[in-house]
DNA sequence: TTTATTTTTTAGGTTTGTCTAAATTTTAAT
DNA sequence: ATTAAAATTTAGACAAACCTAAAAAATAAA
């Protein structure tokens, strides 16, 4: 089945707003892909005609299996895009969204297996959000912020929630990035802030609120 | 200035229609574009409308210096990406036409000028054909087929006009690509056949009707 | 449990890019 | 120089994806 660029980012949409809760509603979609409610329900009228969608008028609706099939491929394109964007072409990963939401509507198969073993089969995004594999299995792993990480083990930065430029300029200062390796020397309990160490780098003291943006995980 | 997905492709094909011969008719636009006269009419309105066209009614047309630079750098983006899809990605050269048709749409700036950085700014697509500078200068080469060139010369394939599997498979059989170095030994004047030695490799015997089809350069 | 508010849907219209069929202009042929 | 043929354009429709304004349904408040 082959979809427009318009029915996919719809598609996706629903499927991004279903990871952070439970109840989608035509409004909330409206918002998020910049329309109007009317052009929602038009939509969503049309996916269900195409079996993507369970749909039942002013109750509601939500992805069946088939359409989140298609949202975690478009979701795979996307992700396999914004990595390689930014460890082959070396853009900043809070610059690689928008290209990569152009990018993601091309539709060759073979061109996305072969980005992805060009790319070596990265298991994350550069914002350290998983990439679905080729049959829509998300490889979930299990990450923790820094405010509430383990203290003196071996950590790597997973992702970070605050995409924000100005984040960025700290995360750079202090050589974090994702995969960074690093140890939470000891945590104050007075207000939040952590002491970390880098790998190769000098120990240095982070804030909560920036602690509490970046997830790690531990082997 | 920006421009819809189908008026790129009509600006490229009036384009590449305008290199071939000069009379580019409602006609043979229509049938490069797959679509009907009355169509390329609406849409030429359109673009005279943008100021990319000189135009008048049952007159002719062509593409004014605005216009030739939009179709340059849509030339540009499409054999950018036709690079990448070979060097980087593995395809063969004979299928990243389509592949390339999509990419050559995503619109950013940056995005074109650091996939050109990465791919190490090439002169010329898989094809051989040269690709645009930033600014739409295109670098020409001189370019003989393989029927004409000069006899016990260095020379480096530069481009192939005929891109179908069959022709494929023999290049690949003589271990011919682009870029590739040989030298032509001898030609017998009774068919037009050429015996050519390419670089490691012994030396074999072409047909005039396969020699037509490579084009060298020699320096 | 009514009434008010919010959410969602319908009805009807717009734009872009396409089409068919008919009309117009140009070109070729007699 | 007419007439025939071919090329091009106009007129009017259609589908996709959007819109506004009004109607209908669901939810919240009195």
């Amino acid at each position: 089945m082959n979809f427009s660029v318009s029915e996919e980012n719809y598609i996706k949409s629903i499927y991004h707003l279903q990871q952070q809760s439970d109840t989608v509603t035509t409004n909330s979609l409206a918002n998020e892909l910049q329309t109007k409610p009317a052009s929602v329900t038009d939509m969503l009228k049309k996916l269900q005609l195409k079996k993507l969608l369970e749909y039942e008028k002013y109750r509601g609706f939500r992805l069946n299996a088939t359409g989140n099939k298609v949202a975690l491929n478009i979701v795979r394109r996307h992700r396999l895009w914004e990595y390689f964007l930014v460890t082959k072409l070396g853009f900043e990963w809070n610059k690689v969204h928008d290209i990569a939401e152009e990018l993601e509507h091309v539709s060759s198969m073979e061109l996305i297996q072969k980005l992805d073993n060009f790319l070596n089969y990265p298991q994350t995004d550069p914002h350290g959000d998983p990439i679905p594999d080729m049959n829509g299995k998300v490889h979930i792993i299990k990450q923790v912020n820094l405010a509430e990480a383990p203290i003196k083990k071996n950590l790597a930065v997973s992702s970070v929630s605050n995409q924000s430029q100005e984040m960025l300029e700290l995360l750079n200062h202090y050589h974090i990035g994702i995969g960074t390796e690093l140890k939470v020397n000891l945590r104050f309990s007075f207000d939040g802030s952590v002491e970390i160490k880098v790998l190769k780098h000098a120990s240095c003291i982070i804030s909560e609120q920036v602690a509490k943006n970046i997830f790690v995980y531990h082997d």
